[in-house]
DNA sequence: TTGAAAGCGGTACCAG
DNA sequence: CTGGTACCGCTTTCAA
């Protein structure tokens, strides 16, 4: 079913049938009509890759995220799909699972698909695929903890700032030994969130921290809790990367007996609504991600209006509920 | 970038560059080196929408959900896309929020993509849609609680058998009067679940059941509960139409300081991993959401042995943990 | 206001 | 083993 069965039945050029679909204005009303009458009895579709490839342009943003499974990464997902549509745009979304192989499949795919923009809500990106985003003239948004990139907008999350209010909250209750409950994506040699924690701790001599990290789950986070507490270290606190890890290290630590936050405090971070609805509710850091989504797709998406562009820095919120509490007395 | 540049460079046809990229084994190896050294001198990447335009098919399918924001859509989504990745497919995604203009917007957009197949997992489907689909020759899956359609293979859960086991369930322990807590979309005159539920409920003559109904998030399971105790209605247990509507149930209740079991019971449904994490940990109806979704594949991925096709009912298992209990001494 | 025709970037068939 | 070339389905001048 094509532009060409369509002209031949409704007797005008594809030309027209062309014009009628993209309503443009000059086509006389009668003639519409019957085009229109033809689309509809053919259930004709146009082919969208032939349109793009005609008209050279996509009308399609890009977003790769980590894990899609994340309510944080969905919500900023969510926003910018909201935001395009509202601007007559599509998402193609893409989840690497953390895994860098799938990273550079995406992109490849991304590019490939000759996307008008692309949003890396991802934890790592390795600079040649900057460099062959940069080639392929795609609008790149990226958002992250880490490091700025080079001739890319970039939002950032100053993660720093966050998890030495966790830290210097902790210590303020009293707490000496912390864990930290991460993901795989935080291991790895100089890893930037980790080192943020331990930089964090490093400020105040009594801190004492010791890590471990499973998958971004809430199992994960589970499964992170039990790797720590048989390393025999004995923490009366624990700050989780996230607020899904958080949820898995108390189902672990409600499983064990230990009582939050009486026997220990847990903290979150990103404030998704679960960290809310769990029990307890948790101690967290607030990611403002509807904001991150606007953000993203307003420097995504051609307009009028100039936009702040290069870096953008988010500096989160300390939000305390009932997950944490005074260290227990020895 | 497109293909002659590189035939350009590597002085090859673009026949010959268009064989290496589709890794055809006649090239000569020598010939094979110089076009992959141009390709990647070039961070040439192949116009994917020329790729399908030309050659007719799409290697990519297309997923339908009402809410991929609920973990049993998305779990579905996951399996469907490891199995299709697996198999060489990309999947595109489209979230309806049960919508149904938006529901209507994807389909014609994955037939506007050529997807060389459908899923659909959603709740509404109009007639008109089914047949659109038929006309556009794309093979189609259904995965619904309602009624089987035509012309289209049919994942359907009985979702009565699974209900029927609640509310039995419930009973045994000398519960009366039940609430159950929906989300917007079983509302309207005949929903299938909605009735479902009452159906159960009336086999039973001593029962006794309300309904509310809210958002399919855990914020609309929270307000459905205030919705329902609103009413002056002093139910024992609470039947949710899933999981994260219960998780919300779950916390209204916790905030009311009504004890879950002791004072009140709740159900959910579906499995999903929240269930196990949440406190109390939800008893529930384990819907297999890989099974569903590697049923799926199956049938839309073309293979050599043969698939069982039409319709396919999935009975569930019931879960019994904490968050049910006997009925309190009135 | 409408039609004819030249691409858009690949694929695949047919020769050589 | 490689090159020439006719499409794939649509958009977009250019003329009429």
């Amino acid at each position: 079913m094509n532009l060409e069965q369509v002209a031949r039945r409704a007797k005008v050029s594809t030309a027209t049938v062309s014009r009628v679909l993209n309503n443009a204005s000059v086509v006389k009303s009668s003639t519409r009509a019957r085009v229109v009458k033809a689309i509809e009895e053919l259930k004709y579709h146009p082919n969208l890759h032939a349109r793009s490839l005609a008209g050279g342009k996509s009308k399609t943003i890009g977003v790769i995220v980590s894990n899609l499974e994340n309510p944080f990464f969905f919500d900023i997902y969510k926003t910018i799909e909201a935001d395009a549509h509202a601007r007559g745009y599509e998402v193609v979304m893409a989840n690497t699972d953390y895994r860098s192989e799938q990273l550079v499949t995406s992109i490849r795919l991304m590019i490939g698909r000759r996307v008008a923009g692309l949003a890396a809500i991802v934890s790592e990106m390795a600079p040649e695929l900057i460099e062959e985003l940069n080639e392929s003239r795609t609008p790149v948004v990226f958002y992250d903890v880490g490091t700025p990139r080079q001739n890319i907008t970039n939002i950032r999350v100053d993660y720093r700032r966050g998890i030495e209010k966790v830290v210097d909250y902790l210590h303020s209750l009293g707490h000496r030994r912390l864990g930290f409950i991460g993901h795989h994506a935080i291991l790895g040699p100089i890893n930037e969130r980790m080192k943020t924690v331990l930089d964090a701790v490093a400020r105040i001599p009594s801190l004492e921290v010791q890590a471990a990290a499973d998958a971004d789950t809430l199992e994960g986070g589970r499964q992170a809790v039990r790797n720590l507490l048989a390393t025999g270290f004995t923490p009366t606190a624990l700050i989780c990367v996230n607020d899904i890890t958080a949820v898995g290290a108390l189902r672990e630590l409600r499983e064990r007996g230990i009582r939050v936050p009486q026997d220990m405090s847990v903290t979150g971070f990103d404030n998704v609504k679960l960290s809310e609805f769990c029990f307890p509710a948790l101690t967290t850091v607030h990611i403002p991600r509807e904001r991150i989504g606007h953000i993203i797709c307003e420097s995504l998406i051609p307009h009028d209006v100039k936009t702040a562009s290069g870096e953008i820095v988010i500096d989160p919120e300390f939000v305390v509920r009932d997950s944490t509490g005074p260290a227990p007395a020895i």
